[in-house]
DNA sequence: TATGATAACATGTCTAGACAAGTAGATCAA
DNA sequence: TTGATCTACTTGTCTAGACATGTTATCATA
């Protein structure tokens, strides 16, 4: 049972307001970014962890579900669980946002912030008010940033934020590093839940191409959507522009 | 109890070798697809379904977990479980395939096989010997379509098989409006599990172009990726090219 | 008329089992 | 040596509950 060593430094706090499946997804995950599990590891099976941390099979098989949703590991039945390979793509859809997946990537980032203020323009901005359900005459906050990755822009995003959320950000003035969703969730803790985003392939214009220091008519991929907090408020409209070059897209499918 | 109404002439097959949770998701899914059940209608508690259909309320939230990754509802909690807005995006990755798909919307839906081929050749598709994780040396079935809809030309899609399963496909030739994955999985009895896939935007060169008849230069998307088996083997290595102004990917995430 | 408690009902998490079925390795027989 | 069988171990499905917690509507109270 090399499981015990691999294990050891590592517990659940059963009387912890976090669940228990979320603890143990985290610990195994931890495991994989930290490389004590590498790829096509096998971890420990679902009957090991149980009795290891004495809680039910069903309950680390929840655990395991999230981790196959979210790539990190698949199953062969009979067999055993299995660390998958990393990949070198960077996923453009991770609700954990930008700067968190980066750090992890050990790529330093930054961004700047172009711009923020509060619209009221129903048509100019239509497909915002639609994605956030406001209706036109209310206000809105606009935020215009630019993503680098070691002094390389790598993508322009616009967020449209309900003024009840965005407002606290208008005064003093987001700061050009802070993280948008860190602001949302540890400030203001609103739990974010599920994005719906459509992507589109686009090509640059002359303003775009500036930005992201290419050339016109390079192609970029174009993102809008809207993220939705746990309780299915929406909570951001997304627009965003990305470097076809430095970016692509990660998509894992299950049936 | 609407639900009474909504549930009848539906029934679960105990004996039946497929599993009841994914009974119930195709009961909910077809009242879905078929209109019984619209955009913003609650959909029976769990509670209600565990009892109708006399199974455990776990079994009944199998379903649903399924049924939300799919897209086709989302839960708030302390309310109840609703039925999603459908999407008129078109989802360039279900494992269903595009012939299914498109037919669920309506659209006649038709391919041309452009050459289908067996290849050995690493030099030259390298990528697809990595994918499916095949040595050098080894042969390949390499198969070009065109995907129409209502004859505009959609996609052109480089399907990439190991021998044993695309032997099949040469002799007879494989017909133009076959569907691979029914000969996969209903012919060959190989069951798709998880699809891989890298997207990026990129621009149509001339002999792209002249097949999906748009202007050299249009934006596209460029995707490639392998689709693995229930078994974890690969199956088919893709590598597919989607009209920009035609196309649009729709990710749903979730935390 | 407001407000606050409460009840009914929804989903979220978790248990401690059960049996089924797939895989791999050991063992035994031809 | 080869092949079949057995066994131990893995994940897949399912049960029949339990208590926690979020939502809504109702109803009693100030």
């Amino acid at each position: 049972m090399s499981s015990e060593r691999l294990l050891q430094n590592t517990h659940l706090d059963k009387s912890s307001y976090i669940p228990l499946y979320i603890q143990v997804r985290d610990i195994l995950k931890e495991l994989i970014n930290s490389g004590k599990l590498q790829p096509g590891d096998q971890i420990p099976s679902e009957n090991e962890l149980s009795t290891e941390y004495n809680i039910s099979r069903m309950t680390v098989r929840q655990a395991s579900q999230e981790l196959i949703r979210e790539g990190y590991i698949s199953i062969k039945r009979g067999e055993g669980t299995f660390v998958n390979a990393a990949s070198h793509t960077q996923m453009l859809l991770k609700l954990e946002g930008f700067s968190s997946e980066m750090a992890k990537l050990g790529y330093r980032n930054h961004s700047r912030v172009l711009n923020i203020e509060m619209v009221e323009a129903f048509d100019s901005f239509g497909m915002a008010y639609t994605g956030l359900g406001k209706e036109p005459g209310e206000a809105l906050v606009r935020i215009c940033r630019v993503r680098y990755v070691e002094e390389t822009p790598f993508a322009i995003e616009t967020s449209f934020l309900p003024l009840d959320i965005g407002q606290g950000l208008l005064n003093p003035r987001m700061a050009d590093d802070a993280s948008l969703y860190n602001y949302i969730e540890k400030d203001l803790h609103i739990r974010l839940s599920r994005a719906d985003h459509v992507i589109q392939p686009g090509l640059a214009d002359q303003e775009i191409a500036n930005l992201l220091e290419i050339a016109k008519g390079s192609p970029v991929l174009n993102l809008h959507g809207t993220t939705f907090s746990m309780n299915n408020q929406p909570v951001e409209y997304l627009e965003g522009i990305y470097r076809g070059d430095k970016y692509e897209l990660k998509v894992v499918i299950t049936k």
